[in-house]
DNA sequence: TAGGCCATCTGGTCCT
DNA sequence: AGGACCAGATGGCCTA
């Protein structure tokens, strides 16, 4: 990209220069002409006074090169014919050809920065997905949900920090999940293996209480939507079993995961969060989702149930109405997470919170 | 087709 | 004067 950036701004750069190169040369032309053309100034000085039509002509940049050349010279004009009061205030400097073309490189060259500026807080977003709760490079959070989400994380590490016990997951996804749309709560939730509806409607009335994970990451026990998350039509979580149908109709699913499995160099300048890929137990994404990498499928397919290596789990795996496995019944019978290994060989920054919710 | 998200351009403002 | 930052406008892409 820096590469791209380079050769974008480059050009523009090397035009500057030469057209800085022009200027200075042009400015001792000037004067010269500027001598040469204030004999204009009769005819010109009534113009000013006819208010501020002509400023916006002179910045339409359509003059003829005379009446620039009279412009540039403005104050030559100006003071020269003197006994005329003009008018006050700012002056508007005419355009002329080499200021216009001047204008154009600095609007070029601002361009170009304003490019490199986005570019650099888009990748300062990118890095800041990959250390919130929910990541998944195939499906991003959009920028808004990003920040909501960061910084309701940020809330709820404190809350937990200032009460020096860990909540219920229930509590410590509605931290997570205030004013959050609904994909990116659904989202959340399934991160955190919680049954949205309970979560959001019945506030675990079953008694159902349910424990973070040991392990750094909480995979989804079902494949989870990863179409446009923030669409406000999307709506996979109006309960499991929405989420669970979701999960086997078709392709286009896959599973997030929370944070971790890295222990990252903080202090290195190169960290850029979490570089661990998303955890995805389906390969089949529709469109460009499905360019992810080889690298992205080794993960997508690597799962351990206390032992059993799940491939695609959200075939292999059944899952009953509330989301949790048939036969095992109900998401407290999910296997215990601390038996649920991801193939990342690095520890994650949040083991330390994590150790802390499991004791 | 509408709506959401995004990248880019652009002009304005503030600061050095 | 020039750079950083910001917000509005605009058009493209994608999804339902």
């Amino acid at each position: 990209m820096l590469s791209r950036l380079f050769s974008e701004v480059l050009p523009d750069v090397q035009r500057l220069a030469a057209d800085w190169v022009d200027d200075t040369e042009s400015d001792g032309c000037k004067v010269k002409e500027e001598r040469e053309n204030c004999h204009l100034g009769d005819d010109d000085l009534d113009e000013p006074q006819e208010g501020s039509s002509r400023a916006e002509s002179e910045m339409a940049g359509d003059d003829d090169d005379d009446d620039d050349d009279d412009g540039d010279e403005e104050e030559c004009g100006d003071e020269n014919s003197g006994d005329k009061p003009k008018k006050r205030g700012p002056k508007k400097r005419k355009m002329t050809p080499a200021r216009v073309e001047r204008s154009k490189m600095r609007r070029m060259k601002a361009n170009a920065r304003e490019r490199t500026r986005m570019h650099d807080l888009n990748s300062a977003l990118d890095n800041l997905r990959k250390v919130v709760p929910c990541y998944s490079k195939t499906q991003k959070l959009s920028k808004i949900e990003t920040l909501r989400l960061a910084k309701n994380y940020i809330l709820a590490l404190g809350e937990i920090l200032r009460n020096g016990k860990r909540p219920d997951v229930v509590t410590y996804v509605q931290m997570l999940c205030k004013g959050l749309s609904q994909p990116t709560t659904n989202l959340v939730a399934g991160c955190l293996q919680l049954n949205t509806r309970n979560f959001l409607t019945e506030q675990c009335t079953d008694g159902a209480r349910f424990h973070m994970p040991s392990s750094p990451f909480s995979v989804h026990p079902y494949s989870y939507r990863c179409s446009r998350l923030s669409s406000p039509h999307y709506q996979p979580g109006a309960g499991a079993l929405n989420m669970r149908a979701h999960s086997y109709s078709g392709p286009g699913y896959e599973a997030v995961y929370m944070p971790g499995g890295t222990s990252p160099d903080y202090n290195s300048p190169d960290y850029e969060g979490q570089h661990s890929p998303p955890v995805c137990v389906n390969g089949g994404l529709p469109g460009k989702q499905q360019e992810s990498s080889d690298t992205d499928r080794s993960y997508h397919y690597s799962m351990h149930y206390s032992g059993l290596t799940t491939s695609r789990p959200s075939h292999s795996l059944h899952f009953g109405p509330t989301g949790a496995r048939s036969g095992g019944a109900q998401s407290e019978n999910i296997p215990p997470f601390h038996d649920v290994h991801l193939h990342h060989d690095r520890a994650p920054p949040y083991e330390d919170l994590n150790a802390f919710f499991h004791n």
